[in-house]
DNA sequence: CTAAGACCTCAACTAAAGTTGAGGTCAAGA
DNA sequence: TCTTGACCTCAACTTTAGTTGAGGTCTTAG
């Protein structure tokens, strides 16, 4: 594979590596590059290597991703670590931090989403103008004359 | 506005008005009826004309996208309601569930994942290759042969 | 009757997040 | 040396969920 230092941690990663490793397409990882998610140098002969860290940051892009965070903010986000070598833990957990908050928000959506549901389901009241889950702000139901508020916000 | 039986309802309802009522640019009412997600019937000025069910169908597809589900998923559930008249409360019902569902299980996801945070910024782990947020199924550590499995299974 | 404002269609455009392919280079084993 | 597999770039294509605009019709209040 790559030339490995006496102990047996190749000390960069081809981005065939990083892919196998983190489970994203080759095209993807070029992709983030672009969209400066991840960094590499390159080789002689112009190949990329990356440094062990970069599995942290796709990991962390992933997760992100997966809360469904576009990588726009997830780019935002990484751009605050310093850009020196490593980032060290207290990085890493403020950007923790910023995500459990993140996800605190959405599951709380999502539950009042869900009891509003519940409500819905022994009524029927989907079928009912008035629903609370189409109009959580206790507005007037649909009949009235101002525009009627979603839940969705956009 | 339009013209009202002696009561006051209209009994159908333009594009701009169920766009005002629902919350919806009128060229996202035009490209759900694309997508065979809403109906409208039209006047003999070939201008659409929509049944006050239409809202309740808005309300339903907005509703399930904020949970995260494509148009094309709402679409086939839709599909499933009664192309007669309108839907009984227990087509609604029935609806919500298989949303609620959806729901739980998202909101299961979320938590999971939340909890791993919360690890995670304890012990600043995400800078950690065997972290359980990047390495859900208690597969060994990135210096293991096989791909990494993440989180996200797309 | 006429002007304004709502509506119509259709095509083109946008943005996000990638994927695919063509055409060419690099590296390593037989 | 030769060939195979991994890489490279760049452009074009894909999907989802719409938005925008051009050019034209309807409807309604004055």
């Amino acid at each position: 594979m790559s030339r490995v230092p006496q102990h047996g941690l190749p000390m960069t990663l081809s981005v065939g590596e990083v892919a196998r490793r983190s489970g994203v397409a080759v095209s993807t990882l070029h992709f983030y590059e672009t969209k400066g998610l991840i960094r590499s140098e390159r080789t002689v002969g112009n190949q990329r290597r990356y440094a062990r860290a970069v599995l942290r940051r796709v990991s962390f892009i992933r997760v992100a991703q997966r809360v469904g965070i576009s990588l726009a903010d997830i780019a935002a986000a990484l751009a605050t670590l310093p850009v020196t070598a490593a980032p060290g833990r207290e990085d890493w957990a403020r950007l923790s931090a910023a995500w459990r908050a993140e996800l605190d928000e959405r599951i709380a959506q999502l539950k009042k989403l869900r009891d509003a549901l519940d409500d819905c389901i022994g009524c029927g009241c989907l079928s009912i103008d008035r629903c609370r889950l189409r109009n959580p702000n206790d507005r007037l139901g649909d009949d009235g004359a101002g525009p009627q508020r979603l839940l969705v916000k956009k």
